[in-house]
DNA sequence: TCAATACATTGCAATATTACGATACAGTAG
DNA sequence: CTACTGTATCGTAATATTGCAATGTATTGA
């Protein structure tokens, strides 16, 4: 079984590989840090080598914690530059995060009476 | 300040009303039995009534309190029908989600030397 | 009215998340 | 080697999430 992030008292088991993997994926944009860590980095649009600390309001440790979250779902990566790490958008799977969550709100076609109905 | 779902210690106040929002919209995908749950009804396609205990293997009490958080954050809107509640998905919300995260996933245009540098 | 049905709410136990200080570690400069 | 800098990890407190049994509530049918 694929090593999703832990989900509390969760009963992965009750449900299909993609549903766990989109919840999965899902609970990493579930904090506003993460969210402002991937848009720094989205707009920075490079490798990004500086000072997220100073960035955001948060301590240290609890900034690493966030960007071990993102690297661990693939989202980031990062790579050792001498005394610091360069962090950026792993593409490839930001293409597979984007397509995912597209198709799951392509799921909803209401018919044309459909808000008549509840 | 907005009622968002709260957010264990998060400091809310440091990131943008917009990043809390995502990130908000985000927590509520970020359990199976929810998408589980959407996934019905979006299948579904029509006013669901019925018997989600059943379809999923949750207890019934833990089944509802999915169903509200689904409410609460306006995705899913129910009705009274007699005796049971018709669930449906709110494709008004839905449209508005879809947007949302698209935008999100449009901020990322790599340039073509981009996968070169880390 | 009374029982049955369907769902909501409450209360609780087990577990996860968030945040941060303290500390470890690795690379660089001197 | 030593001190410094930037990051990761550990330990821990505060809080949230998940799941369920028990219970409450409202509607239907007899």
């Amino acid at each position: 079984m694929k090593n999703y992030i832990k989900m509390g008292v969760t009963k992965t088991d009750l449900f299909t590989e993609k549903q766990n993997e989109l919840a999965s994926v899902a609970k990493v944009f579930a904090h506003p840090a993460r969210i402002a860590i991937i848009e720094y980095l989205l707009q920075s649009n490079t490798c990004f080598n500086g000072h997220l600390v100073e960035e955001l309001g948060l301590a240290q440790a609890t900034i690493s914690q966030h960007l071990k979250e993102l690297k661990n779902s693939g989202i980031i990566q990062g790579t050792i530059e001498g005394v610091s790490v360069s962090y950026c958008i792993n593409s490839q799977r930001w293409a597979e995060i984007k397509l995912r969550f597209n198709l799951f709100f392509e799921e909803f076609t209401p018919p044309s009476d459909y808000d008549t109905c509840c």
